[in-house]
DNA sequence: CTGAAAGCGCTTACAG
DNA sequence: CTGAAAGCGCTTACAG
């Protein structure tokens, strides 16, 4: 590999020269660097960004921290968060946990070695005080859910509003018996915003949640499926609405309705939630709760941008989700 | 930040010693390591990586070039290759074109100035003599398609093979009029393995493929939505069975059959491409081309990664398609 | 078993 | 405007 002591004696300038030309420093002449630069064509010379970094520039790499790469809500956040990062220099590095605590625990360590500026997590299991402290100095920045106990800087949506709005719209519509359909453990439902919009808006309308309608861990396409095998054997006491947190489960369900000659919105109406493209391809269109991923992704990489270049934080835009109202509700 | 001298300082052992430690260098007593990494812990010690890479260990860091992120092919191809990666201590770039050439370039020169041990393409527009270069060095490994004239090596599945086998399908259910459903341009098809082994099989049945039936630069899913219109303002010549070359833009396809009441086998047979979660969600359930597309990623991963650590490569895989039969064919 | 010193490939304060 | 030299934080050949 070729490096700058080649491009030095190939020129006959000193390494300093070679140096400032690449950095762009105002004392050297254009007519040297016109010469060095066609040298460093000439024998295909980049400098080695990790001397480069040694010398104190950054990797110029932020690790994003996701569950799994092929959920689709990630992939448009990594999508936003990439877009706003390029523009300004950064790449991403895409660390998926499979909700693995040794891998989060790896990815946490790649920082700490320097191997990345930044992280932003989607998600945190390991609230220990090193990982806090990490938070503290802006190197971390938590992003989207965390349902723990911890009082940590977090950028996210309104869910429980979200919810609370979907809810209202299905007992608007006059629906009264309506389940909720989750990825979270049961155990979560305590400390879970959208659960807490959903049992509000139905607490207005003077109906007690009822724990039978409430299915956790439905996670997949085939979770969906099941899940109406489920509402079906409630029999008399089924819901005749299901406000589903996650577009897939959602098709999944829809799609053993048309099976079971189910009629969907008449006999059970479906809200799903993040407004995936599969929503748009389903027949009927799926009701949804649209996020503003877009948004949240531009927004976080702006600050953990700034945060790594010890700049000013951007200012938190409002990030309001919209309910999409198609063909299911 | 703390940094090895600091340990040294706290043990009162030698830099060298506490280097010794670090990498599990055999002429240190287990008591010596034991007080260092004590010590290591205490003062939240991790190794510079920066500095380590520059005394000869690489980045481990591999760059995944892909078109989108949002695309599911790539992210469960990322996802594969993410899996066999983190196995051998390896993360992932990730790197999305956009289809813009200026950002392959940039990716390109992330190789170049070492921010990267290695590059998985899916993707090549610039064949530059550097960028041979670098695949033959097997810095480069290009993977999935390309559609160029240079005899550069491929990873990839037997496309031909795949369409021929789901063009058979539809012919041997006596569709005689089948359309082909493209992304690519027009001007692509004649160096485009899928077109050929569509117009391969329409041949053996003695038949001229139609161009009228042939729709190119379909993406998604709204461009899928308007393909039927397009189908079915050909009339009386319109095809019976579309070969789609997307399960996304299938799915606009179904979405919008649906809507009209085009009955799907009966009136218009759909086959995609791809086996997305999406196939299986929409109902009927979608008849498509299944990539192997984890046995691709993990095949590619191993082989940059015995290129980077100059090990003998890895034996290809066959890398077999399959058609999944659902309800749309 | 242990340590002082050279060196990885750069950048930059200092001196000219 | 230019260059010799120090130094970023490590690893390792060399000497003991």
């Amino acid at each position: 590999m070729t490096k700058i002591s080649d491009v030095a004696e190939k020129t006959g300038y000193s390494i300093t020269t070679i140096s400032r030309a690449i950095n762009d420093h105002p004392y050297v002449s254009d007519k040297t660097k016109k010469k060095i630069f066609d040298a460093m064509k000439e024998l295909d010379y980049y400098p080695n960004n990790v001397a480069q970094q040694l010398r104190g520039k950054g990797t110029k790499l932020i690790g994003v921290i996701i569950s799994f790469v092929t959920n689709p809500f990630f992939t448009y956040l990594v999508d936003a968060i990439e877009k706003a990062a390029y523009q300004v220099g950064y790449q991403i590095v895409i660390l998926q946990t499979l909700e693995e605590p040794e891998r989060e625990k790896r990815f946490i360590e790649m920082l700490k070695k320097r191997q990345l500026d930044g992280l932003i997590m989607t998600s945190l299991d390991d609230d220990s005080p090193e990982v806090l402290k990490l938070i503290e100095a802006g190197k971390i920045v938590v992003c989207n859910r965390y349902l723990g106990e911890q009082n940590i800087p977090l950028i996210h949506v309104d869910e429980k509003k979200a919810t609370y709005e979907a809810t209202y719209y299905l007992l608007s519509k006059g629906h009264r018996k309506i389940g909720y359909v989750t990825g979270n453990r049961g155990s979560m439902l305590a400390v879970d915003p959208r659960f807490k919009g959903y049992v509000q808006a139905l607490k207005e309308f003077g109906i007690e949640p009822n724990s039978d309608c409430v299915f956790p861990r439905r996670l997949t396409i085939s979770d969906g499926k099941s899940t109406l095998t489920d509402v079906l054997a409630l029999g008399e006491e089924r819901p005749d609405a299901l406000l589903v947190i996650s577009d897939e489960v959602a098709s999944g369900i829809l799609s053993q309705c048309h099976l079971l000659n189910i009629e969907v919105p008449e006999t059970l109406a479906i809200i799903g939630f993040d407004d995936q493209p599969i929503a748009e391809a389903l027949y009927p269109g799926l009701t949804t709760v649209k996020q503003p991923i877009k948004e949240m992704g531009e927004y976080v990489a702006a600050l953990i941008i700034a945060n790594i270049e010890h700049r000013k934080q951007p200012e938190m835009p409002e990030l309001n989700t919209k309910l999409i109202i198609r063909g299911t509700a």
